[in-house]
DNA sequence: CTAGGGTTAG
């Protein structure tokens, strides 16, 4: 090779080559004393070219000696370098660096806010951002997603808004970020607004198989079945995680046998072949549907007819749904047989069906299992205890959760009216109609005990304390956020919800009574899945 | 022919 025929720009594309190539580690060293036998270290570009190339492919370390070396750095050589540093998830270095760029372009801000959203420090991200002195689109996208990546997905479409406000287009990125923010806060009229927003501007030629995955995905999670039907059955081509998302959206939402019927339709279709995550919506369809039989068939065709190895969340699935139809021993076979360690989530359906079939001593092997324990799982064990009238073990739940020092996650319930989000917490005051919610939650108390209405004490029988400041206050956030939605959202339109915890019996018996003294249907995401009331009936059968 | 965001399903 002559060496004279090798200049920068034919440097730069040997590089992006070899980063490219399956033994970049290999490559790249090689090429790097090339460069400074050639003596092309005036050349800027192909260094940052170099500290790039070695951040992507891992090799930070080197990376940052090249960066170290050279002896005139620009704008870019800084921007590559804290980039380097925030994807190895070093962000101290990168802040160092950042604080000594001489001359930061709004790259150099963006690398700074994504790196940080990337460390979990989301806050310290949106204070960047804030400062920024120019932000462009990339800008926004960086923040927003980053708001997402860290379940914040309402104030993710709140900075959507206000980036709209600003006049910034949206591209295909920033539209496959906000259709997650409103798949992640439930906020259908947002969706449904970037939907029309996108086909009116014609931003995009169609709706390919990710765009269309999240728009359907959005959809589904919103409680948008029949919606997200529609997108689905329009799209052009799908693919393997397409096909996943309406199954899954499908089971969610509680529609089990048309679920198993779509994995039909996937298995007849052949142009897809179905994978592990494809077997977590058709054995969760199984689980919600109470479907053991179906749910064995499958769990076992996955290794067999499949050849698809068994993941955790199979076993999940699995376990909850025998446990929840009373196969306890079966489902703790199922536990003690699998390959890799039981996590807390698996141990914790299995609790849940203990729970409901009232098995105490399974219950204490479950909790016993469960390391680092949140509040719920206390909460199901005292809730069992309280059934089966076990007091002195409701009271030791409640010390062990003293001594331990576990907190209660707050319940939360939003609700989307006229395309804000209201959130609203257990026995929140701060609401600007808190007054006007409580008139209409002693109208709704009054109208249900016309129709023999009965608190179902059981599940808040655990914590006195906690019965009598609900008593005081008011009521879960589910019972706020319904009020609310009556009050507040035009009639005729389905109320929906979205709350972080799972439906307690006492709500979830108000939600069916409130959707039959109205004539609303109510829709509510907890925790775990979707509950469409109609008419004082819930599409989950009160099996959840 | 340099640098930042996003890539959907669980």
């Amino acid at each position: 090779m002559k060496p004279s025929r090798l200049n920068q720009h034919s440097f730069l594309f040997l590089l992006r080559e070899a980063s490219a190539s399956s033994t970049p580690h290999r490559r790249l060293p090689p090429l790097h004393a090339l460069l400074v036998k050639l003596g092309l270290q005036p050349y800027t570009r192909v260094y940052n070219g170099l500290i790039w190339v070695y951040s992507a492919t891992g090799l930070v370390a080197d990376a940052r000696r090249v960066f170290d070396g050279m002896s005139h750095r620009d704008t870019v050589s800084f921007n590559s370098m804290i980039h380097g540093h925030a994807m190895s998830g070093d962000v101290g270095s990168a802040l160092q660096l950042f604080e000594r760029v001489p001359a930061p372009s709004p790259v150099t801000w963006t690398s700074m806010v994504a790196g940080l959203c990337r460390a979990w420090d989301v806050a310290s991200a949106r204070r960047l951002f804030e400062e920024m002195p120019v932000r462009d689109l990339i800008s926004w996208n960086a923040m927003i997603s980053g708001l997402v990546g860290n379940r914040q997905p309402v104030e993710a479409l709140c900075l959507f808004r206000r980036m709209m406000a600003e006049g910034f287009v949206p591209n295909r990125g920033t539209v496959l970020t906000a259709l997650s923010a409103c798949a992640g806060a439930g906020a259908l009229e947002t969706g449904k607004w970037i939907h029309a927003f996108v086909e009116k501007k014609r931003l995009f030629r169609w709706w390919d198989e990710f765009l269309g995955t999240a728009l359907l995905d959005m959809y589904a999670k919103c409680g948008a079945v029949e919606l997200a039907l529609d997108v689905f059955t329009k799209l052009r081509s799908r693919n393997t995680c397409t096909w996943n998302a309406m199954i899954n959206g499908l089971a969610m939402n509680g529609y089990s046998t048309k679920a198993l019927d779509m994995f039909r339709q996937m298995e007849l279709d052949g142009t897809v072949e179905p994978d592990e995550v494809t077997f977590v919506g058709v054995l969760l369809a199984c689980s919600h549907g109470g479907f053991v039989d179906v749910g064995r068939e499958h769990f076992y065709m996955i290794e067999k007819k499949y050849d698809i190895g068994l993941i955790l969340e199979h076993y999940a699935c699995m376990v909850d749904l025998l446990a929840r139809s009373g196969h306890l021993q079966e489902a703790h076979k199922i536990i003690t047989g699998m390959p890799m360690k039981p996590d807390a989530v698996i141990w914790r359906a299995l609790l849940g069906g203990c729970r409901l079939h009232k098995d105490v001593k399974m219950a204490e092997t479950a909790i016993s299992e469960i390391e680092a324990t949140c509040s719920g799982d206390h909460v199901l064990l005292s809730n069992l205890y309280a059934a089966v009238g076990r007091w002195s073990g409701v009271e030791d739940v409640r010390s062990t959760m003293r001594s331990k020092g576990i907190e209660k996650i707050p319940g939360c319930s939003s609700i989307e009216i006229n395309g804000s989000i209201h959130e609203f917490i257990s026995g929140d005051k701060s609401h600007p109609s808190y007054n006007e919610i409580h008139v209409k939650l002693a109208e709704i108390g009054s109208k249900m005990q016309l129709q023999g209405y009965v608190t179902e004490t059981a599940e808040v029988f655990y914590d006195v304390e906690e019965e009598e400041k609900e008593q005081a206050l008011g009521h879960h956030s589910e019972k706020l956020a319904i009020a609310f939605g009556l009050i507040g959202g035009p009639p005729n339109v389905a109320i929906r919800i979205v709350k972080n915890l799972r439906f307690c019996a006492d709500c979830h018996k108000f939600a069916k009574l409130v959707s039959q003294i109205y004539h609303r249907e109510i829709v509510v995401r907890d925790r775990a899945r979707f509950h469409h009331f109609r008419e004082g009936t819930c599409s989950c059968n009160d099996f959840w």
